[in-house]
DNA sequence: CGTACCGTTGAGCAGGCTCAACCGCTGTGG
DNA sequence: CCACAGCGGTTGAGCCTGCTCAACGGTACG
């Protein structure tokens, strides 16, 4: 029903790493502030073992709302979605995971949101159990599950500063800055892919498709941005578009 | 600066336990799907061993944003809020944290916001290297707390979903509920505590104050529900207003 | 090549924000 | 003990901006 991916798109970005990793910023003191690679070789490797590597088209649904949360997931290439369905039937995308995130969270055994594929997307599939067993034994690694989680938090609280937001230019102007920031992409290309639809943004930063598609205009009408085709942007002006980023 | 606590407010409220605990929904199948206390006597006693206990007044600054993550702090009774400075001065409020909840984490060694206590409270303050080498030694406190964290991202998104609605009184219903079924209080009294003043909820929902006034003026006038002074208030028809809080 | 659906643009409306004044409570100092 | 000053909270008037409804154009996919 959303997305609207090309079959170019589709067949493009091959899975880049060969192995699950999540990447965060730790709590303690670190020399950067920059996420990092959290598991070791060996970790990976013991994720790589007891996980079954797949790969899914776009759109494809990996778990719905409510279900038995089964298996967590680790993105190792592509752009995923969560939502949650509104009892109005409205729907709000709660994230979107790029490569080394981790998602399908459960809370009291079941999954709270749905999660379904922007794009082609290599995903490893691990166990509920497997990951008990996993963090039962290893203690690093279940620190490192820490820092992942509480990096994902932050990212929820930061969202919501997005969200309290009025104007809808600075709230796609930090959404376009998230990517950015927050997306692992191939080399320092200027361009920075879109890889999701305008209403997937507007699902995403509580605005209707009409004022995601204002907002866009008028960014680039500034001056601040440019779209490369519908799914990728360049930032023209840092300087400008910073102070919009921060201009609250 | 905010905070409108009277003495004899600030004089109630008595520490109602004697060692930390913390609550929050398991990943797992439960029986309920209500918080439950996650540590066992053993752990709580350790970690009231290590911790220092103190009792703040309201108003008092925990911590500063920016400032080194020394302590982890466990709320034993009170409400104590957390916010960040924007750079425009205004201040958003991240959340409010009741007994059992857990605050204080930190990232890259830093605290990501400003905590100061609403009301008298009561807390445990554990210094991180003492919570570090807590988790390394018992992987089931860390798996705990790999809940507790769970549930608050849960907590934040569910507070996005807040703010990405646009009315004004739906975004006070859905606060209050979160009141009425998130925060410990005494008994299955009707009424509920309102600790934070107008302002703190504006700053937490995203609104201007008179936005929450008007808003809480209507619910009243409507029959949802009343307000007993300004510091508590009660739901007389569950009916509707549960109508209101999940119509999206 | 055709057909949906996404995305854009326009007009009118509703609801929250801003600015400003007023009220009530607190805590203070005479 | 009382009066005053300060601040949080409420109420009102006008503006601004995003939402709704509707129509059109382009792109993606069969």
């Amino acid at each position: 029903v959303d997305s609207i991916m090309t079959k170019s798109e589709r067949s493009r970005r091959p899975p880049p790493s060969s192995e699950p990793s999540i990447h965060a910023v730790h709590f303690r003191q670190q020399e950067g502030s920059r996420p990092v690679q959290l598991l070791s070789d060996r970790q990976r490797k013991k994720i790589a073992d007891a996980a079954t590597r797949m790969e899914v088209n776009a759109r494809t649904i990996l778990y719905r709302e409510g279900a038995p949360a089964a298996s967590l997931f680790f993105n190792g290439g592509g752009v995923v979605k969560t939502f949650r369905e509104l009892p109005s039937g409205a729907r709000r995308v709660q994230a979107f995971l790029f490569e080394n995130d981790v998602f399908g969270l459960a809370e009291n055994g079941r999954y709270v949101n749905t999660a379904q594929a922007i794009t082609h997307a290599m995903l490893y599939k691990l166990p509920m159990d497997a990951l008990a067993e996993m963090l039962r034994q290893d203690a690093d690694l279940e620190y490192q599950f820490l820092c992942k989680v509480t990096h994902e938090l932050r990212d929820a609280q930061h969202r919501a500063i997005v969200l309290a937001r009025r104007d809808a230019p600075g709230r796609l102007a930090m959404f376009l800055n998230m990517l950015d920031t927050d997306v692992p992409r191939p080399a320092d290309h200027a361009a920075i892919p879109l890889s999701m639809s305008r209403s997937d943004i507007a699902a995403y930063l509580g605005l209707s498709p009409e004022a995601v598609s204002r907002a866009s205009r008028r960014l680039a009408d500034q001056g601040l941005i440019v779209f490369d085709g519908r799914h990728a942007f360049r930032i023209l002006d840092r300087g400008r578009f910073g102070k919009l980023v921060t201009a609250l």
